[in-house]
RNA sequence: GCACCCGUAGCUCAGUUGGAUAGAGCACCCGCCUUCUAAGCGGGCGGUCACUGGUUCGAAUCCAGUCGGGUGUGCCA
């Protein structure tokens, strides 16, 4: 039980002796330590509701409250009730954090089976720069969640069946150099695709014939195939390259193109259904008024002064399928064979209207259970405040991007670091360098854009990775230098000074922090915790020497130390970020 | 036109169901390494939370409107 839970039970059994119900009695952090641990705003918002003067309620609720073995309360302004926590109850939360493997983190009480959709880059295409948010985002919002206690299937949903397809087999026929495509497979084959992509932008010819190579594929022409078949395999050795450099992995790679003998046939199902018609030579879902707000419709859209259709075509006209289709059978499959209650797409907000659609169809279908989220995210800024591009005008190729970053890391790992032979500097600047694109990325808002400054993420001081890996490192070496063994798990720590106090503060916060990211799927919340954790730590290392201090202090402070390592690699590792031993 | 997202310190960003004097980092200024890793610590400077109304004990947060920016808008994904 964390002590938010504890507090939380004990306010309301309080308020249910004062009133005589039950009553849900919210406690939270406090927004200000000067105010205390916890602070609960119940008594003013329980008041209000009955008209009574919320001081005396809170007065009253106070009188009956039971906080032994916890702290104090008291009141204060209109009504607020203020905890603090005793020293005594901290260091007690802190032994028995440590003898727990889960940190103090409690299980889900309702595990689902949810399926999490992200990365998803087009094969075919080396992944840019804009891959890296859903690819960060959705690994580590997959890890909380299967830590939190639910089954989480990662899917790599690769866009392996699309309109691409037919531009790199057309350019593939055209002009294909096999000796580029051997030296570097993933050059050839953008080479392909941008030649295909521009030609047909000018010339409609080219275009329908790009077109006209994706339905052979589709329709399962054997040279087509045997092109297609080449590109996933030299795309997927690419992949995996960058996804091993990223630390990422997925439980399934159930791209577009497994979904291919179901298209058809759902097709036809939805036609005969009557939940889809033609129009226009193509295959559409439209409106069924449903909702009845037409500007909360995602079938409708305002045209002249008019709601007009805007269906979602499940059939081009020429007969190919497309990413709508693939994804209503996807979701079909997801709920049947997988059996999930939910999933979440990690997918950027410019899709967030095919995204509508597509949940609205699964509400019509037999997925109407599920719980389906577009887990949107903003776009990647250059430091001109303009999304990022290279000086030709396509956006930077992530592993280009990586090196760059370890090229910086490199330079620091030089001036500063006290590993001593080469290989262990460029591991650790590998390290460095992938860990600050890959906070960076985690801790912003995900729906606001940001500025993508490699400076910035790699300064050597502020709120980044290696700053909480400094304090790992610094803890670590505490542990290095202690010349005995030390049986910390029958230590009864004490706490006198701040700094030690307002470690295991933040320390016994772990198991509130991590459930609430998933509300809203927010990964920066436990960034931002770490972050004052590690805060927490460097301060406490400056005020309270631990190997110079006598014995019971000393392994008062060894519990805290290890305790702190435990929790900050345990945070990171979470979010994908590995801690050095030194650095 | 319509829909969605965003507007917080010079810069980059946090701010959990509405809470108390709005917080970090960078930059700038002043201190701290013969003592466990200075990629660190302590202190200072810095904001009319875009604007206007409303809801209430209380609004950066909720509602309405205005201004500014981004994205999407029938056969791409």
């Amino acid at each position: 039980m964390t002590l938010i839970q504890d507090l939380e039970s004990r306010l309301a059994a309080a308020f249910h002796s004062v009133l005589g119900e039950s009553v849900t009695a919210p406690v939270v952090a406090a927004t200000d330590l000067r105010f205390g641990d916890y602070q609960s705003n119940a008594a003013m918002a329980l008041a209000k509701q009955r008209k009574t003067n919320p001081r005396a309620l809170a007065e009253q609720v106070i009188a009956a409250l039971d906080l032994s073995g916890l702290g104090t309360a008291d009141i204060a302004g209109p009504g607020f009730i203020n905890f603090r926590i005793s020293p005594e109850t901290f260091a007690a939360r802190a032994k028995a954090q440590l003898a727990d493997p889960r940190l103090g983190v409690p299980l889900t009480g309702q595990p689902k089976t949810i399926v999490v959709d992200f990365s998803a880059p087009n094969v075919a295409k080396p992944m840019h720069i804009g891959h890296i948010r859903s690819t960060i985002i959705g690994a580590a919002l997959a890890s909380i969640a299967r830590f939190l206690g639910h089954r989480v299937i990662t899917d790599n949903h690769i866009g392996d069946w699309g309109t691409q397809f037919g531009m790199v087999t057309w350019a593939w026929k055209q002009c294909l150099d096999e000796e580029a495509l051997l030296a570097n497979p993933l050059q050839e084959l953008l080479r392909l695709y941008r030649h295909a992509s521009d030609l047909s932008k000018a010339d409609d010819a080219v275009r329908e014939a790009c077109r006209q190579e994706l339905v052979k594929l589709q329709q399962g022409d054997e040279e087509n195939f045997e092109i297609w078949q080449r590109c996933i395999e030299l795309s997927r050795a690419g992949l995996d390259k960058i996804y091993d450099r990223l630390d990422v992995s997925f439980d399934h790679w159930l791209g577009e193109s497994s979904y291919d003998a179901a298209l058809a046939p759902l097709v036809d199902r939805l036609l005969a259904e009557g939940l889809a018609r033609e129009s226009d030579g193509a295959v559409c879902i439209f409106s069924n008024g449903d909702p009845a707000d037409p500007a909360k419709d995602p079938f409708l859209t305002r045209k002249d002064g008019e709601w007009t259709d805007f269906p979602m075509i499940v059939r081009k006209s020429d007969g190919a399928f497309n990413y709508s289709t693939t994804d209503i059978a996807t979701v079909e499959f997801r709920r049947k064979e997988w059996n999930a209650d939910a999933a979440w797409y990690v997918v950027d907000h410019r899709q967030s209207q095919h995204f509508q659609q597509l949940f609205a169809v699964a509400g019509r279908l037999d997925c109407a259970g599920m719980d389906l989220r577009h887990i949107s995210f903003g776009t990647i800024l250059g430091t001109d405040g303009k999304p990022l591009k290279t000086r030709a005008g396509d956006l930077p190729q992530l592993d280009d991007v990586l090196d760059e970053a370890v090229a910086a890391a490199t330079t620091a790992v030089a001036e500063r670091s006290r590993v001593e032979t080469d290989q262990e500097r460029a591991d650790l600047a590998e390290l460095i360098g992938i860990s600050a694109v890959k906070f960076t990325e985690l801790a912003h808002h995900r729906l606001s854009d940001y500025v993508f400054d490699l400076e910035k993420m790699l300064a050597l001081h502020g709120d980044t990775a290696p700053y909480i890996q400094n304090s790992v490192v610094r803890c670590r070496s505490i542990f290095r230098k202690l010349d005995e063994e030390v049986d910390l798990a029958s230590v009864n720590p004490l706490l006198a000074e701040d700094a030690e106090i307002h470690l295991a503060r933040y320390l016994a916060r772990y198991g509130e922090v991590l459930p609430t990211i998933l509300d809203d799927h927010r990964p920066n919340l436990l960034t931002a915790y770490l972050l004052e954790l590690a805060r927490a730590y460097h301060s406490f290392f400056e005020a309270c020497p631990v190997l110079k201090a006598e014995i019971p202090v000393r392994n008062s402070r060894l519990v805290l130390c290890e305790l702190t390592i435990r929790v900050l690699v345990h945070g990171l590792g979470l979010l994908g970020i590995r801690c050095p031993e030194r650095m």
